[in-house]
DNA sequence: TCATAGATGTCGTTC
DNA sequence: GAACGACGTCTATGA
């Protein structure tokens, strides 16, 4: 990792054209090639960027980043502050926990969070357009397609509603029906399911957590 | 601009939890509060981060930094390696050219490409669900709603058809045909608007642009 | 390699 | 402050 602090300007050319005008900047050049510049503020974005795979040219105080798709990044350097590189090997890595693919293993572990009687049929139910996320029967032996999101918004119900168009069509399976299962349901993402009899469900996710620990520790 | 080289452990406990094992990586605190761990690889993303406004409060080799909806982040730095600070100032900023926007107003200015005789009624027409980039007509006189995007996906299509459904309500607009313009179309995106009667159209930027520098030369 | 869906998406604009 | 759409979205995953 080579950390440079210089004064410079910048010209990425590629999915669209992009300058910046002279100013001092953090110019990062990590081990795996990529390139990104960065100004005094906002944690997550850089003002520019090359992601690897590409290769940077030096010379005469311009740098030239190029990637396999012809993406070309310019860095004119003007003036130098601060050059200095880190060993810092290979990172092993982040643990996430809390995603959407965790909240669907513990739903699916315990379906009677939605009801009583409710069961499973499987996983990741393949459709012509993409696999449903749960497919169960709720307590009255109804089919239903359950959609889970961390944040349930708009596009989420919309998934939903495509779902169950292509299943109803499906003799075996109709009627089925749909629930929306969110940690965060939006008030218009709400109404529209309202609108279209999908059912709405928050998902606690330390409850479910929890009760997935106690299910544990029977064992 | 502070850049540590630490190597360090990280907890995220917000959105989600997330944990960094011990290892060196860099650490980023921005003027404006902001902070972000960076291993040597991937331009763009961090592994973990903080966004503004936050504080940070440096205390016995722990670094905790917390936003005002409860995010923490929590550095525990076992070795420093490097540490030093640097005046930026503020930067003047990003000079874009290439979106959307700018496909909007190129594609207004030349209706024909869509068809012999199709002719703009305006560009973003409002309807109570958000404006229509483009109303026009086509060349037997039916009313035309397009969309423009950069890259056509399915979300589009939906956006569409959400505008459809509203105009061709308006008994003075009605029938109102649909058409999906981007500069490239998802397969998915294609196959769902094919399947609402919407029509598509990729749009060539470049060319378009050609089109219309050509015109410009006119005069 | 390509297509698809998720993301601590982030970021800007508008209401 | 919430909602909505754009983004050089990026990134992981499965075909």
């Amino acid at each position: 990792m080579r950390l440079v602090i210089a004064r410079c300007s910048v010209d990425y050319a590629g999915r669209l054209s992009a300058h910046l005008p002279s100013a001092t900047r953090l110019i990062l050049v990590k081990a795996d090639g990529s390139v990104s510049i960065h100004a005094d503020d906002r944690a997550y974005k850089p003002l520019n960027w090359m992601s690897p795979p590409c290769s940077l040219k030096e010379a005469d105080g311009t740098w030239t980043v190029i990637n396999k798709a012809g993406e070309k990044l310019i860095i004119s350097l003007e003036e130098v502050l601060h050059d200095s590189s880190h060993e810092l090997g290979v990172d092993p890595g982040l643990v996430k926990d809390g995603v959407e693919a965790h909240l669907q293993e513990l739903l699916a572990d315990r379906m009677e969070v939605l009801g009583a009687g409710w069961q499973l049929i499987r996983r990741e139910y393949p459709t012509a357009i993409g696999p449903v996320d749960i497919l169960c029967r709720d307590g009255d032996g109804t089919t239903v397609a359950v959609e889970i999101k961390r944040r349930g918004e708009i596009d989420g119900v919309e998934q939903l509603t495509r779902y169950l168009e292509l299943l109803n069509r499906d003799p075996l399976l109709a009627p089925v029906k749909g629930v929306f299962a969110a940690q965060e349901i939006k008030p218009q993402a709400r109404v529209l399911a309202g609108d279209r009899g999908i059912g709405c469900v928050v998902l606690d996710y330390d409850e479910l957590r929890g009760i997935d620990d106690d299910k544990l520790k029977l064992f």
